[in-house]
DNA sequence: TCCACTAAGGCAAACGTTTGCCTTGGTTGT
DNA sequence: ACAACCAAGGCAAACGTTTGCCTTAGTGGA
């Protein structure tokens, strides 16, 4: 029983309609079905286009994607590349990036790369592969697969941390600024000698929330000498906060304020606190950076600078649009939420 | 320039190498490449096979899916759908069963479908256009979609919450179980009259534990009536904790102890209780459940019943294989963890 | 000698689209 | 009357695989 044979044995039967189907029921040939179904112009007579269009609605024909990005050599798949999806703020971006795509009638492929060259690689090969549409790096790590898909003038959007080649198209905060911001806000308070919190890795975007943060200090008067860094290696960034605060602590007691550089770090850092019996933020003002969902119910301690991930997808499915049609790509800077009026 | 005129220009070029390729380098039909790299037995002589993996190895040529989708009808992508990943757990088990996936040579999709019937369809639609090789149904609602894909006996894994339509395989924990692992925690704190904070729609993995919760309180001497329930609609878990644990207090004050179905709630109740300046877990029990990772950080006055979700992957994995395989299908109970050790 | 069988591998159709080129009428312009 | 042109649509190749069936040659047995 093959779908011939059975092409016209009712309505119900749900097999596999294709062009081949339409054209058979209409009474011409898929080209030209094909054609209406992708509106090329002054192809078909009226009459034509309306009777294939009742036969597409009645026998409920959808373009079969597979065929469709073979012949194409495009499809309306589009990969995300991050690193741990643990990270709160990355299934943020996950999040508001799929729903983006999908508005946009596109679907998502999630890649975890561990942050690792070798799984990214492999993992930008296979989508290769699948012939996927871009590719959207959450954090991307410099790889050798990486070089190549922008040599090949793939449609990449950097997220979050820019491309480690230099260039491209990049939707994430001013993280300068932002650390600028928080050292503003720690001086409105008072606090004229904050530490900061960061991890040891420095290709990271982190690293220049911590440059921001402490080119601002020192531009109104801190002396750059009176600021404490403590920095911690590789792990998650909740246990780089707590080492990191560990080895700040030890290196000369709790700070009268830090700057941790994301909201994880705020959380390995604030552990530390609770068991060392400090109360925070009495006697540590800690600023985080992301704005997490959580901190209103469970950390109301943290001072964090939000980032509105829930806008990200918006932007990186305008990036990558403005690369399908052959436009010259950006750097998006979205704007974090000021500290300003932060109350109490 | 086609590829045919190029194929023989330099061992640099990277354009498009397919069984078309190979073939013509090594003088045999793609047929023939095929079967090799399929390793289908005895249809080539040892010398042919060495011929052509060698070929293989040097052009550095990998099987297209798309192509391979195309005539097979089968890919190797999984598609799961999942309602809102912000919620932690949900995030926790894409990362797992994305890593299971990751190793067994399959990729995953996701599918964001918050919890909305049409969503969900429309979401199983375009994948089995996309010929998914099975669907992963994280906490799945009842939907014409679903109950097609069930008919056509497609592969599905219901994970955290049961098929909406009976049967079929699931990977989750023992809801009910973990419910009078709660009851016991409480009487052996001495609590006797503890309460439950749920989410009103009852088609949840989380009624079950509220039930199991409250059968095993029952069994033990609890007198039902005594036993007081909150629930609160729609919004998210937390929001949900939140008013529930209102509802609660105006009716009746703050009990000594709550079994909140799930973290988030926990979350929202706690924070109506440092709102009334209440201190948890002084004065106040709170038992979650979900074991999320934060909890050990920042969340140190909840008792959580920890979900393993890092293995989950492996048995949405296993259970999809049954499928493929034609095997029957079971349900998957991991073992959640026991609260017995549980310090103070 | 002839038949049966096997090993090795090629041919071509099929999966569902897309698109360059062709054909067939009909209309317009000169 | 004839060229030029246009509208409408069909043909067939191509994208990269897979697989049923065929061919060819060699081998063993009766």
């Amino acid at each position: 029983m093959t779908p011939r044979t059975m092409a016209k044995t009712g309505k119900t039967r749900h097999e596999a309609v294709s062009l081949a189907t339409v054209a058979r029921e209409t009474g011409v040939s898929v080209a030209t079905v094909s054609r209406i179904v992708n509106s090329k112009s002054g192809r078909a007579s009226a009459e034509t286009i309306a009777r294939v269009a009742e036969a597409i609605e009645r026998l409920g024909y959808r373009p079969n994607p597979v065929g469709r990005a073979l012949r194409r050599r495009a499809s309306r798949v589009v990969a995300m590349l991050s690193p741990n999806l643990d990270n709160p703020a990355m299934a943020a971006i996950a999040v508001s990036t799929e729903a983006a795509l999908r508005d946009a009638g596109y679907v998502m492929i999630l890649c975890d790369t561990h942050d690792r060259p070798e799984l990214q690689d492999d993992y930008l090969q296979a989508m290769r592969d699948q012939f996927v549409a871009g590719y959207v790096m959450v954090s991307a790590v410099r790889s050798k697969g990486l070089e190549e898909a922008l040599g090949r003038g793939d449609p990449v959007v950097f997220v979050a941390r820019r491309n480690p080649f230099g260039g491209g198209a990049f939707v994430g905060i001013d993280d300068r600024a932002a650390g600028a911001d928080a050292a503003d806000f720690m001086l409105a308070r008072g606090i004229e000698r904050p530490a900061v919190l960061m991890a040891a890795q420095n290709i990271s975007s982190t690293a220049e929330r911590a440059a921001g943060f402490i080119e601002r200090l020192v531009a109104r008067g801190i002396p750059d000498e009176a600021i404490r860094r403590a920095s911690a290696p590789g792990l998650s960034h909740i246990e780089i906060g707590y080492s990191a605060a560990g080895a700040l602590v030890r290196d000369g007691g709790w700070p009268p304020g830090a700057l941790c550089v994301s909201d994880l770090i705020a959380y390995g850092a604030y552990r530390l606190a609770v068991e060392s019996g400090l109360a925070i933020p009495r006697d540590c003002t800690l600023v985080g950076v992301d704005g997490n969902g959580l901190n209103d119910w469970i950390a109301p301690w943290l001072t964090s600078i939000r980032i509105p991930y829930e806008i990200f997808g918006r932007h990186i499915l305008e990036q990558l649009r403005l690369q399908w049609s052959g436009a010259v790509t950006s750097e998006v800077h979205v704007p974090h939420e000021s500290l300003a009026a932060t109350p109490q």
